[in-house]
DNA sequence: GGTGAAATTTTAGGTGC
DNA sequence: GCACCTAAAATTTCACC
C-alpha cells in the first residue's frame, strides 16, 4: 500500500467531507486536480476507500436509543460463529458487531426507536437464535462522540 | 419532521451510496430529479442528513485494532462529565463514546495500530485524566458488522 | 505530476397538471 | 407538490506534455 503524506491528507479530507470537489482537495493537499483524482481512484481500487455514504442523524429519524449487548455463545465452533454472524448481518437494528476476547463472545450495538422495540428485538430475534448462552444489555444515555475519521499515521 | 415513504427511500439510498446521481436516486425512489433534489436539500437543512463522508478500511491503513473501554468516573458531576467529554473529543484514537447506564459511566471504542500504541494511549491520555476511577479494556478480534445505515421505519 | 479541452452531471428556472 | 423541459454552471475525465 505505502501511503505518502498526500494520500493521508486526501483520506483525511474525504473522511470529513466526501462532497469536496477534486479542485478543493487538490488545493488542500498541495497538488493539481488531475493527479489528485488519479490518487483517489487508486485508493478506491485498492479498497482503502471503501465507499461514500451519507450520515443520518439518529434522533431526527426517531431512533434515539443505542443499546449495547454482550453476547456469549454456548459453543465457539466455527459453525456457531458463522450462524451468528449471518443472522446479525441480516438484522438492520444491529449496526455494529465485534468478536471479542475475554468474558463475552460478541459486542453488539443495536439501534431502536424505543424500549418496546428493543423488547421486540430481543424476543423475536435474539432469543430465537440457537446457541446463545447469555445476553447482557446496557443502554446508552447519549452519544458523546461518533466519527468515521480514523487516526491514520 | 414527518418523513414520507419517498424521504425514507432517499435516506436509505444515500446512506448506502452517497455518489448516486440525482437521476438514479429519483428513478429508484419513483419521482423525477428536480423534486428529488429539493427533498434532499430540505433533509440537509433540517439536519437529518448530517453530511457526506468517505469510509476508509481500517486494516488497509494499518489500524487493525479496536479496543472497547469501560470507564467509571469518581464523581458524575456535570463538571467532570464535561471535562471527560472535551478530552475524548480531542483524541483522534477515540472514534466512539457513549454515556451509559449501569455499572460504568462511559463506553469507548479506541482505534490503534498495535498493542504498543494502545499502551501509549492508556499511559499518556487516559491515565493522565483526572477523576477517572477505573478503566476496563476488551479487545475486538474482528469486526463482524459495521454500518452507518440506520433502521429507519 | 501538470495542462487543457470534451463530456457528463448537477443545478436552477419556468410551465402545466 | 410533482412532472417535464430547457439552459447554464460546475465537475469529472482523459487525452497529451
Amino acid at each position: 500500500m505505502a501511503l505518502d503524506r498526500i494520500d493521508v491528507k486526501i483520506l483525511e479530507l474525504l473522511q470529513r467531507d466526501a462532497h469536496m470537489t477534486a479542485q478543493a482537495i487538490a488545493d488542500a493537499a498541495g497538488l493539481s486536480p488531475s493527479p489528485c483524482l488519479r490518487r483517489i481512484r487508486i485508493l478506491e481500487e485498492k479498497g482503502i476507500l471503501k465507499g461514500y455514504v451519507a450520515l443520518v442523524d439518529q434522533k431526527s429519524v426517531g431512533l434515539p436509543i443505542s443499546v449495547f449487548l454482550s453476547v456469549r455463545l454456548e459453543r465457539q465452533r466455527e459453525e456457531e460463529l458463522e450462524r451468528f454472524s449471518a443472522a446479525i448481518n441480516r438484522w438492520p437494528e444491529v449496526v455494529e458487531c465485534y468478536l471479542m476476547t475475554g468474558q463475552r463472545d460478541y459486542l453488539l450495538r443495536v439501534v431502536v426507536p424505543d424500549l418496546e422495540s428493543y423488547e421486540a428485538f430481543i424476543k423475536t430475534r435474539m432469543s430465537r437464535l440457537e446457541g446463545v448462552a447469555s445476553i447482557e444489555s446496557s443502554f446508552a444515555l447519549s452519544q458523546v462522540k461518533y466519527t468515521n475519521v480514523l487516526p491514520i499515521r
